[in-house]
DNA sequence: CTGAAAGCGCTAACAA
DNA sequence: TTGTTAGCGCTTTCAG
């Protein structure tokens, strides 16, 4: 069944046909009515690659998704896609996974369906200008930037919080709790992630408070898995080091070593204090309720979208926005 | 760029640059050579719409997934992802929304990828004859099948657990811990749902166990959202009605609750028993561990891609195979 | 308001 | 081993 089936069976011509199925003007209503009868009666599908390759321009925004599960971005992407909407785009979600290369990704779908921008959702930070070169639509970075990469800062748009600073934060609060013995948990120390940068923050805030920085305070998990977390902490636990907090640079680790904390029989926070960054919503029904900084999630999803239309519309030009975090006060602070 | 600019940057034919790019024999070594070469320094990218529709057929099975943030199907998916591969088949993932209708996507990515077969992960329960009419490949439903809908038993495959005993299971950890006042946690009772096949699993049992099912100890949220049946929770306890377990249909909605039992200074498992059916990893992790009737995920996918592949390969016919759940002792049931 | 026809970028016979 | 060419199913000028 195609275009010039439904065509024949209505008498009409298959312009005619794609002028009703789009919603064109300048179609008498009996010819609408009829191909909308045959279409109907046929349960017709246009094929989508017929459709995105004769076209000559579209209205999409592409969004691309690392983690396909990633409880942090859904809430992004549901203000992102309402947003993206109500300024008279259309949004593509694309997911990938972790070993997925998402400029890769970006660049077929601009190809593919003829994109206008590209936010991202999560990625890498040190992006080359190589590597870019073959994205030729406007881009934004949505929680994260190039701190790490090469790029030149006109050339790209980004919100996001301060990571570093997060996590200086978070180290401030347990250290005005009287906490000196401060471990941190994190996917690991230089591996190019948001978790390096917020271990930069950490070290940053251990030197300003005068504290040391000790090697085996450093839980290192070589991801961002919860099950990770815990088994990592678990592990770590054995040593027997000395240590009254933990500051985990993620929720989702901070819910792994909650459990392995528990299950050793330290309290939280009698026994050790426990802050993290994110914000997501499991954290807050844990047990207790995880003290983290929160991430604004609806400002950067509505700010990024803000971004690509402005870019899109040439009416602005590549800024870069930092989003401030708040506490959410939780109870594994004392 | 296009395939005719490689072409004629590396001095072949558009067939030729074609077949190297899908890896086909039949070309030179100087050839491949030479067009790699061109395809690299230039960066390019096939446009993947033109593919499709150029292609005759594919090796493509589809999943529709419903519930982009459900972390139930995460595992599944994984599964079903490696499974796929194995066979020699490419899987086209698909995920949407609440709203949307996964016949119409299924229908949809049939003719545009050309699907061989589809694999439904999570669904309606009662599709009817005439909305499936629209898929002409074999499709298995996976955690779900077709009892409130009209389908003929050989007309599609399933894998799922028998929830209505699961539910009956549930009930009868309670009971037989003392429970008499045993409270149903669910989206709706009659929504069309799984929710309602578990409902009808927890009167079963009541009526075995010789107990009145009371309309006070129903706790109706509509949706299966952790922040609602937190909320549902809180404002059903106002009521004060006398319960001492509760049984929610899902793991999710159970996580809700015990944040509303607990700030309610209800002691779990103590004062109240709880217990849930899905065995999520989220749930693992809360404080106390949920007890909870795990469905067995990897199963269910390596036997969801053996169905549609047994069909495709015209094997074998429709089957509907009924898993096993696994008790989760965990340290909500005392 | 409608139709004819030329693409869109690629694949796949079919010849050579 | 390679090139020519006819589609794939739709959109979009351009005439009428």
């Amino acid at each position: 069944m195609t275009i010039k089936d439904i065509a024949r069976l209505a008498g009409v011509s298959v312009s005619t046909v794609s002028r009703v199925l789009n919603d064109h003007p300048d179609v008498s209503k009996a010819a609408k009515e009829k191909v909308l009868a045959i279409v109907n009666e046929y349960n017709y599908i246009p094929n989508t690659s017929a459709r995105e390759l004769g076209k000559s321009s579209s209205d999409n925004i592409g969004v691309v998704v690392r983690g396909m599960s990633n409880p942090f971005y859904t809430k992004i992407i549901t203000e992102v896609g309402a947003r993206i909407e109500n300024a008279g785009y259309t949004m593509v979600l694309q997911q990938i996974g972790t070993s997925d290369d998402e400029i890769l990704t970006a660049a077929r779908m601009e190809r593919d369906k003829k994109l206008l921008g590209i936010i991202f959702l999560g990625g890498k930070l040190n992006y080359t200008k190589e590597q870019v070169s073959t994205i030729n639509v406007p881009f934004v970075c949505c929680t994260f930037n190039n701190q790490y990469g090469n790029l030149d800062k006109a050339d790209y748009s980004s919100v996001c919080i301060d990571d570093n600073q997060a996590a200086y934060d978070a180290v401030e609060y347990l250290y005005k709790e009287g906490h000196r013995r401060i471990a941190v948990l994190l996917s690991g120390p230089d591996d190019g992630s948001v978790s390096q940068v917020r271990f930069a923050g950490y070290e940053r805030a251990l030197n300003d408070f005068g504290l040391d920085l000790d090697e085996n305070l450093i839980i290192s998990i070589n991801s961002f898995n919860i099950a990770d977390a815990y088994e990592g902490m678990n592990e770590w636990l054995r040593n027997g080091y000395d240590f009254d907090s933990v500051f985990a640079i993620s929720d989702n680790m901070a819910m792994g070593a909650m459990k392995a904390l528990r299950e050793k029989g330290k309290d939280i926070p009698k026994d050790v204090a426990l802050i993290a960054i994110d914000g997501i919503e499991a954290s807050e029904y844990m047990n207790p309720v995880l003290s983290t900084l929160c991430q604004p999630m609806d400002d950067m999803g509505s700010e990024a979208v803000k971004q690509v239309v402005g870019l899109i519309k040439g009416k602005i030009n590549h800024k870069h926005i930092v989003l401030p975090t708040t506490l959410r006060a939780g109870e594994t602070l004392r």
